[in-house]
DNA sequence: GCATGATATATCGAGGCGATATATCGGACC
DNA sequence: GGTCCGATATATCGCCTCGATATATCATGC
């Protein structure tokens, strides 16, 4: 993954549930997004650091390392918390729709759904599905022009790449049937 | 994208095709690689600069911009020519196996799939498709261990996840079958 | 005792990306 | 003729990601 402040949101999002170092913080991230996307090392202590900076956690005295055999444990441990300002800045960075576009920025947010409205739901789904489209649009102008020009692997390859996004699509549609059945159900429950 | 040295390898490749500057690289660029997939600037002018450092390409002395009306543009150019190191470094590149495992590289690589021998073809398709057999296994089993863990979206996601790797298979798969087609052809026409 | 592997934190350098600065050129508009 | 704008063209800055590496400590097995 290559974009900017990518792991700020996840890590506020695992923290929101429990406190945790940054090693096991590490191991949640890839059971929670497959076993592809291993966080790196590099990624993961700054954007800790950034965040204790700018206070949305906070580093967790640890009740003395206790220098004993009594201690579970007489390593040394970051256990960071999430404060207030860290869960504001968590809800602020789920609902942003403007990265929703990029696969990886929703991706990630997809993964903490349950703590967003049913509306901002919908506003990020639609938002990723009319980008998907544009995308979809633009593949396919792209090959109108430059058909002869290329050759039959980067047809191949472009034609790939169309039907993976018209699959896209079709995910996130289905995503969205699924948002609107529980927005209408607690009503037609009653009808 | 993220990965190093991703523009290496589609630079060399076009400047084998003909001399040009930067500006245009890029627009041939996104033309080979759909309309996604911008280059930038701050990627683009550095990679050159590599290149031209290692020896791997050269910058054409423009026929002096002649200050006056006759000549055609007198801005700056600098036009960019690959040597015969450059050439070899490209078929070096493009033939390593152990980078084509990662979608960009080898998305990258296919669009100069022509100027390989069908056996180095074949190299690169089944190493990907090793890759991505690997990683649908490794999604399974992490489904398997992780499966309550996880919620309804994070569930879904990696459904998905899942069906666009096998769907990428396939797709490799096709290749693959075309490739041993064209192997046997010459063989099959004259029996 | 002592090797090995998992746990745990941290930093470095290379490189990608988005934003921005700067300048020239070709046309459109008036 | 002047002037504004968008396309052409090169270049750099800062932030971030990543892979590699360094350095410990702890748990287990032999």
């Amino acid at each position: 993954m290559k974009h900017a402040g990518m792991l700020e949101l996840p890590v506020l999002g695992l923290l929101k549930e429990r406190s945790m170092h940054g090693y096991e913080l590490r191991k949640q991230l890839g059971a929670m997004l497959g076993p592809f996307w291993q966080v790196s090392w590099g990624s993961l202590y700054p954007t800790l650091r950034r965040l204790a900076r700018s206070g949305a956690v906070e580093k967790v005295l640890e009740p003395s390392p206790r220098r004993g055999r009594t201690a579970t444990s007489g390593r040394r441990k970051n256990v960071y918390r999430i404060t207030s300002e860290g869960e504001r800045l968590f809800t602020e960075l789920l609902e942003e729709t403007a990265a929703a576009v990029d696969a990886e920025h929703f991706t990630l947010k997809l993964a903490f759904f349950r703590y967003l409205k049913p509306e901002a739901r919908l506003a990020l789904l639609e938002r990723r599905r009319a980008y998907l489209q544009d995308k979809l649009e633009k593949f396919k102008e792209n090959l109108r022009e430059y058909r002869e020009r290329i050759d039959g692997y980067t047809l191949s390859l472009q034609r790939h790449g169309m039907a993976s996004t018209e699959s896209d699509i079709a995910w996130i549609d289905e995503l969205i049937t699924k948002e609107r059945g529980l927005e209408a159900s607690p009503k037609t429950t009653n009808a």
